[in-house]
DNA sequence: TATTGTTATACTCTATAACTATA
DNA sequence: TATAGTTATAGAGTATAACAATA
């Protein structure tokens, strides 16, 4: 399989999402950054802007160990972004939300996300169009769409 | 400017790139797992594996102090995968390089690196060129090629 | 017994500042 | 004096293991 690994075209494609990849990360830290924001920080708290979220789920959202999600919400309760709430339906369960300030954050944050526009700005509407289908097809289409339905565990 | 901001294509296109830049994450640390090493080291191995590389240097492409790559390169020449050397024109600098077997670990991460090819083969070749293409237009297309030039400083 | 969140510990990456040896 | 690499230090993310409260 893949006898394409080192046809040039294909280099070429893997070689540009490598850039994508690289501009993605690089704006997202500096946006996070422009809220003194760490990116694991900025993540979460995206996540609960969302919809409030029981710490273990965020721990399987961002992929690392429940342990570890203790401090970030901590460092962000400790700023007033997010609190923590009782699950009335079991008591062991803690649920994160964001406060108040918190959404603002969130939403600052995503206003500064200029990668989201700024490039696609460049496409016409049929391009993208066609962007989409291809990124579709490359990611197996079989995209399950928002709620992560805790498709993991 | 943007008044795509909202527009759902535009928000599905963004998204699709958010679970590409997300996938080739995952693959990325996995595949550095599977030599039990971290992110930032393979990222440096495999800048070493294409040049050796005077300190300095390794921080402006890795995008962070100098005083970091010190500890990195120091773990892998504990490993016997990179070596550093003096330089003949200037007593100052010290040029870490890959080892042989750096080489040899080097390449099988690369391999490892399932992203850059699986997703693609679902495409054909004129497909990957239309990728090519949308993706060039959307980074610019001022893409300077390998070896960054020190483009940066 | 099993699960949720937490604590304790250790390692890595990160930035900042001060140091050394060259230049 | 300026630069390259290092050391020292501190903060943050990560995994592992052990623990209390609850199920």
């Amino acid at each position: 399989m893949s006898t394409s690994r080192t046809d040039p075209l294909t280099l070429e494609v893997v070689d540009l999402i490598g850039t994508v990849v690289a501009r993605y990360h690089e704006e997202y830290e500096e946006a996070a950054a422009r809220y003194r924001l760490t990116g694991a920080q900025a993540r979460v708290l995206g996540l609960l802007a969302m919809e409030p979220t029981a710490m273990r789920r965020i721990a399987r959202q961002l992929k690392c160990e429940p342990s570890n999600v203790t401090g970030i919400i901590d460092r962000l309760e400790a700023r007033g972004l997010v609190e923590r709430r009782p699950d009335p339906a079991d008591r062991r369960v803690k649920i994160a939300a964001a406060t108040e300030e918190g959404h603002r954050t969130a939403r600052g944050l995503r206003d500064a996300l200029h990668f989201a526009r700024e490039p696609l700005a460049e496409l016409s509407p049929q391009e993208r169009r066609t962007l989409r289908d291809l990124l579709r097809r490359m990611l197996g289409d079989v995209r399950v769409v928002p709620g992560d339905v805790q498709a993991d565990a």
